[in-house]
DNA sequence: CTGTTAGCGCCTTCAT
DNA sequence: ATGAAGGCGCTAACAG
């Protein structure tokens, strides 16, 4: 593998010369440049990315951090995310967590493979985070809150959307409204939870702890709870799933018990998932402002990066989509 | 940041003796491990990745190339690579390659900034691949052949599978089959059609050109491309297209147009996407192998970086999957 | 078991 | 405009 010390060699220049004829730096002769690009040529010369990482201490690569790389991953964010990397010049690499603190995610935080990651993945733990975010290595975490003063925390404010979410079924006519929830160390899941109670309250209808029903997030989690919840018999006029994968896995069940949607029991969910626009009936449910949350999350690491002052948490509101899974009472 | 320097001088030891400890080597006294771990601990030292990755010419991980990281990913071919990635002690990083031959798929693959590389990225040039890959650093090309030695060709047998899928709507009793192609330059739309050309040949029909039509790949294409096919009058009597995406976008405008499906116009994809079986009516497709083809893609990687001799192309079958998207004539 | 040392390949100051 | 030289931080002989 020829380095560029052969170029040099073979262009018959030192290795200072070929350097900056190599990076584009204005500091030698058009000729110089010819020749040390044609000796490059021949030789197959190509750049060890890891030697000039090393060198400059400085990859010019920001990581996004997923819990799993082929999970249902909300594409607007990876696209926010990209676009503000790509636009600041910089590069973007996904990786993944499974593995939790040995994972590959873990590596690269670990031993700063880049320099700045942008954290969605519950699985990674808050002391990783800590330990890893530095004045030099900012990391923005999405999924909760975390202490380092290196490490910011953009959020979607998910208890407004809850709100909104259930205050719309109650608007509609529904007295009991159940809600599924998602795992209970997930902090989106309590901030939801948080925005239904606090609908219920501000019109007056009490809460039942009946109607709070344990899923975790899954397809086939909020299939499962829902079959639990019809198997009680006495349903709900409603029900809000703490995420559309769970309220999609609901409308499985069911439409496997004939029970129809929203004619027999209405359903919202929560994320506005691509899937949710094609299931039948099409999920009401609460839009997350992904695409700005992962441009905001670049956006600041380059902020810090550049040595600026900025908030700690960011908080960002959600929009409700209005589909045809709850249907109006008269 | 403390280097490994400052560790071996404040736990009092040799540079040396710091790495073999810090690496778990067997090669120093539990004391001594105690020792300079402590002094880790201390100075809050986290290994250089980057100097790790230059010293020994390894970075122990692979990358995966797509053409948009929030693009309509295949997660089976995801998990299939990430889970063969893991189980050999590798690290997986998926990179982008919007920006074609300057984007970070690009940066990655001519700096060698890992040990290998699967691509699945049109926008990669051939040429950019051919200049790539070399004895020790292999890459896996899913989407075209490709000239170098050290890249391998994994495909899918598509021919087979437009095959197939046209043989089943033949056999349903159809007779006039129209294709609604993908992009001409891709090589999968092009056996693909090769297999739906052979089928026809193969039971006697004759090709009629007309019942050709150009789409792109996209769900607004396949819109497109079935609103023009209505818009001349003269229906086939089933469609088969050339991926899932654009049959669901033809399956949206047969229904603005009270066309139903299948009863009116049989139609069947390709690829089996997960909103495949979600869509109304579930649609008929042909599934690809895609996590079989991620793993044999990793495995491939490792038979090279052992200097193991392998075949240069793979060619992998396709499932037909049957569902209610074509209606047999009588 | 521990220490010394020579680079990995590149960038960049400094001198010419 | 070009060259010489010193590391970036780490690993792995090699010597003791």
């Amino acid at each position: 593998m020829a380095t560029i010390k052969d170029v040099a060699k073979r262009a018959g220049v030192a290795v200072s010369t070929a350097s900056y004829a190599l990076n584009g730096i204005n500091k030698v002769s058009s000729a110089t440049i010819e020749k040390v690009l044609k000796a490059a040529q021949e030789l197959n010369y190509k750049k060890s990315g890891t030697a000039s990482d090393l060198k400059r201490t400085k990859t010019n690569t920001i990581a996004l951090i997923l819990s799993d790389l082929s999970g249902p991953y909300f594409s607007e964010l990876i696209k926010g995310v990209q676009e503000a990397t790509a636009s600041n010049g910089y590069d973007l690499i996904a990786c993944s967590s499974v593995g939790g603190d040995k994972s590959t995610a873990s590596k690269f935080l670990k031993e700063k493979r880049v320099d700045g990651a942008i954290v969605l993945a519950q699985n990674i733990s808050s002391e990783l985070i800590n330990a890893s975010a530095r004045e030099d290595f900012p990391v923005i975490v999405l999924d909760r809150k975390v202490d380092s003063p290196y490490a910011l925390h953009v959020k979607v404010n998910n208890r407004q959307g809850g709100y909104e979410a259930t205050q719309y079924m109650i608007n509609k006519g529904h007295r009991t409204i159940a809600y599924i929830s998602g795992p209970l160390n997930s902090h989106d899941n309590e901030e939801r939870f948080k925005g239904y109670l606090q609908a219920l309250e501000d019109h007056d209808l009490p809460y039942q702890s009946r109607w709070k029903i344990s899923g975790d997030f899954t397809r086939e989690g909020g299939y499962r709870a829902t079959k639990m919840m019809i198997a009680q018999q006495n349903l709900p006029e409603a029900v809000f799933y703490a995420n559309d994968e769970m309220a999609i896995g609901g409308l499985q069940a069911f439409a496997e018990k004939n029970l129809k949607v929203p004619e027999d029991i209405s359903v919202a969910g929560f994320d506005d998932i691509q899937l949710s626009e094609y299931v039948n009936p099409p999920l009401t449910t609460v839009r997350q402002p992904k695409y700005e949350a992962g441009a905001l999350a670049v956006h600041l690491i380059f902020q810090m990066l550049a040595g600026e002052k900025v908030e700690k948490t960011y908080n960002l509101p959600t929009d409700f989509v209005e589909r045809l899974s709850v249907r109006a009472k008269k």
